[in-house]
DNA sequence: TAGGCCATCTGGTCCT
DNA sequence: AGGACCAGATGGCCTA
């Protein structure tokens, strides 16, 4: 789903229709406005007139939560009182903050390894899949000047009795290997998931409330299959995610 | 139709 | 005082 904006910053304000031309129909608008003493014509009630009440974003101004939390002194109001000036405001603010939000979520997005299928990751997926693929950076890094310090050794033992490696070959020789490109993050998703949206992801810990990863590989979206981050990982270096990098699986270390 | 994902509103809290 | 940040609530859209 795209990102919809819709009123945030006033001089960019552009309705949902806009830019969601597959948008569906408004249901029911004029019975809810009145419902939540929107009359238009109040300047404290009315909701930005360019943002459509279609789909979406609509607001019941009287949750329990919000009775139930409201300060004992406050105004007599009724169910719900009108929305204030500051209400307003902070209400784009919030809106505004979280389009920037997701504006770096799309960069994020960006920079990741392409998906062939194009398919959009959620908030939560991008996040892992970042956190994987900078850990499958690192270690391939990290693997790559381990190589390059062991070749170094063997250099010295061999008393220099063959020459050097043309600069074009001098590189370890898994890193000319597919599955070390820091694409590879990204192929293993294709190869494991098909579409990355096509997984439940009630399976792993997506759903919840404080998303985080416990470090055990076993579980999780990815984590489930057999084989990911075997033997050439280092102990105690186990990606902490869902997204496990296969850069270290099915790759022969012929150095 | 249930569940996932999302945008938005909202009130509370912290910070400047 | 006002803005940033946060988390809960709500409801729309989409898909299996």
């Amino acid at each position: 789903m795209l990102p919809t904006l819709t009123c945030a910053p006033a001089e960019r304000c552009v309705t949902e229709d806009a830019v969601r031309p597959g948008a569906r129909p408004v249901r029911g608008t004029e019975e809810e406005e009145e419902e939540e003493g929107n009359k238009p014509g109040d300047p404290n009630t009315q909701r930005c007139p360019h943002r459509p009440r279609h789909g979406g974003r609509k607001v019941k101004t009287c949750s329990k939560k919000r009775l139930k939390k409201k300060p004992l002194g406050s105004k007599p109001t009724g169910l719900c009182a009108p929305r204030g000036r500051r209400r307003v405001k902070a209400n784009d603010r919030e809106r505004n903050r979280m389009h920037h939000l997701n504006s770096a979520l799309d960069d994020l997005r960006g920079i990741l390894p392409m998906l062939p299928d194009d398919a959009k990751l959620t908030k939560i997926e991008t996040l892992r899949f970042a956190h994987n693929y900078i850990w499958a950076l690192t270690e391939t890094l990290r693997m790559a000047d381990h190589h390059h310090q062991h070749h170094h050794h063997h250099h010295q033992h061999q008393h220099h009795q063959h020459q050097h490696h043309p600069p074009g070959q001098h590189a370890p020789r898994y890193f000319q290997h597919e599955a070390y490109w820091p694409t590879a993050a990204g192929v293993y998703m294709v190869d494991h998931l098909g579409s990355p949206t096509s997984v439940q992801s009630s399976s792993w810990s997506t759903t919840s409330s404080t998303p985080s990863w416990d470090g055990s590989p076993a579980e999780g979206r990815l984590g489930a299959n057999p084989g990911v981050c075997s033997s050439a990982v280092t102990k105690g270096q186990n990606p902490p995610s869902p997204f496990l990098p296969f850069v270290f699986q099915s790759t022969t270390f012929d150095v």
